[in-house]
DNA sequence: TGACAACATGCGGTTATGCGGTTATCAGAT
DNA sequence: ATCTGATAACCGCATAACCGCATGTTGTCA
């Protein structure tokens, strides 16, 4: 079972908590957008979704300046169901509901500067 | 999240898991039946399984000599649900299987000894 | 090419965690 | 009361995780 223990290894930082979360209700964050979103430093978020990605978690995608991350179980896999149940937890906590009203504020405030990016 | 994130790390420990897996196959056991199905040592045992009851995750039960873990979340609760995700995520490995397969076979060779202890 | 922005990473310090070994406690038997 | 076996608490060490800071890398634009 070490797998399962190095699963929730992975799990066990609330930081990375609240990117999975915050990833699981959009397609796409950069890392700009994570840092404002949970007002943490760029050191922090980047090395947070670097574990994550060489973990499987999450995909990059780079857009310029910007490196993109998101999601990227495969459907129907394992590791899908295991984020479906993260999700199950986490969802029923007021706070991740918060946290998902403070994303939206966030994207929206930078959607409204000119074009593109706010960061 | 931070709650949540302490949960996961109380589970980011391969004995932990093992344990808790192994209390979801059965009523009770004592920690001599633990150190005998997983094959640890006394204080590695009896330390992890301190650990659990902290956490409220198992209640004691003194029997005499014996110290008696069981499961101790309220049924419905929030940690009774994680704890049946976990089942599920856990019983999907072969390895789990063998676990209780392990289990089961101890505790028949210590009930064929004379009265109850063999430890 | 040079300046700048977003991101990644190496490094040092602090803290947390797990472990083995030892000692203390507790309940029952003599 | 004392002795014994089962379990719990403690100690010291090694390792790993997290963090901030500074620096390196990559891409954009003038």
């Amino acid at each position: 079972m070490k797998k399962e223990a190095q699963l929730f290894k992975s799990l066990a930082d609330e930081t990375r908590l609240k990117m999975l979360w915050l990833l699981m209700g959009r397609e796409e964050l950069c890392v700009c957008d994570i840092m404002g979103v949970l007002g943490t430093t760029q050191s922090k978020a980047s090395r947070h979704l670097r574990y994550l990605y060489h973990l499987g978690w999450v995909s990059d995608r780079r857009d310029g300046v910007w490196m993109n991350y998101r999601l990227s179980v495969a459907p129907g896999s394992p590791e899908d169901k295991q984020l479906k149940l993260l999700a199950e937890i986490l969802g029923s906590r007021p706070e991740a509901q918060a946290l998902r009203g403070r994303m939206e504020q966030w994207l929206a405030s930078k959607g409204q500067s000119k074009d593109a990016a706010a960061c």
